[in-house]
DNA sequence: CGCGCTATTCAACAATCGTTGAATAGCCGC
DNA sequence: GCGGCTATTCAACGATTGTTGAATAGCGCG
């Protein structure tokens, strides 16, 4: 089932990832998890605690890598683009070009978690409690940024441009293959780049329209 | 708890709908639904079978009219539009507008119907399986609609920008609240209108951007 | 009133859940 | 090779789950 060599705690946390992904977090037993972990059901309470708390170190597990990766892809930008700051399309790409880590590596486990992410971000139960502790700071930063793209927007329409940006792209990580199936196959979920190379022009045009001359 | 009056099956309907779009379908129990609605457990299992059976009626009961609604508002703007054809904006429009019915009904059940649809759209497992019978050849005659308003425009695009759409209107009928906190109080994710008063302009510039001239 | 039918409740079933305490195995330092 | 510690398994617990068959209530019709 999974890779038999690798210390037994990671097992736990892939097949979790994995299952929690795909079925949400009521839609799984410690027991699905402890078989396609290929381990006995206590092992996970014995390093995890509680089945919240697995989920929790689910969740946390790559956040900090992913967070620093799209940091340094602002950061980065900022720096090479000067005093009049990077251009909106230079923004929107370090927000999401990190996130195709889940394929450069080949690792399963990245889109896993990146499915995990979505569901998290679009469940009105989840969202509010596990979204902001993690992720706001980041975002923020983020959103001032295009701010400072966009002079003279308004706050307000700027969040809600962003809350469309953060839609597209919660869509495209739960990789629900509906795209796959509408287009006849034209379009694959997996096929992050494709997804990005479209999204970013895409929602640059929509922070232009929404937040310049308009109102 | 609910509405004592009305029929029992349209309380377990209406129970069943506010807990699962919520929780989602493992996250609830047929007790809970059944105490939210004053009965006994064994009369969801009496007029609807299965607790499958049960998320499938919830989720088919106010599938019709709101296609219905959906489809009349597109056919309206096209008539009204003549030889043309209607504008991106109005075909967005009749895509999104229909939605707001939530808050015209004042109708709390409508709200948590739609976050329904939001978690099972964005949901790998029930997605494939469950949107595509009820929505697809609504969405397949909006699609179509919108490739004559784009003359030119390649088929691979119009679909990752309806896919850009989908996503930004999945979120926002989530009701996750998010922006909520992101904005500190500036938009309001009940705000149905505010939203589609943002997102029709912003949707309409990134068809624009990617499917006319570019690449 | 009383029959017949539907709606509703009651009570209970086997199955499965998360969790835990005791038992076993693996392994490193001495 | 033998104690000591951690990792892992085994076995079992009470609680809760979806589902069902029997019992009860409600009610229209003759």
């Amino acid at each position: 089932m999974d890779d038999q060599t690798r210390p037994r705690p990671e097992r736990i946390l892939d097949a979790a990832e994995e299952l929690f992904a795909l079925h949400g977090y009521d839609g799984v037993t410690l027991r699905q998890i402890a078989r396609r972990a290929g381990v006995d059901v206590a092992l996970a309470s014995y390093h995890f605690g509680k089945k919240m708390d697995l989920f929790q170190a689910v969740f946390e597990r790559r956040a900090a890598f992913l967070n620093q990766a799209r940091r340094d892809a602002l950061h980065r930008c900022q720096r090479e683009a000067g005093e009049p700051g990077p251009t909106l399309e230079q923004i929107i790409e370090a927000f999401l070009r990190p996130l195709e880590l889940a394929q450069e590596t080949g690792d399963a486990g990245w889109r896993h978690y990146l499915a995990l992410i979505a569901y998290i971000n679009n469940s009105p139960y989840w969202g509010p409690k596990m979204m902001s502790h993690l992720f706001d700071e980041l975002v923020q930063e983020f959103i001032a940024a295009l701010a400072k793209a966009l002079p003279g927007a308004r706050r307000e329409d700027l969040y809600w441009c962003y809350h469309n940006l953060s839609g597209a792209l919660t869509l495209t990580l739960a990789q629900t293959k509906r795209i796959d199936n509408l287009s006849g196959g034209l379009c694959r979920s997996q096929d992050l780049q494709a997804a990005y190379d479209h999204m970013i022009p895409f929602v640059a045009a929509g922070f232009r329209e929404v937040c310049a001359n308009r109102r």
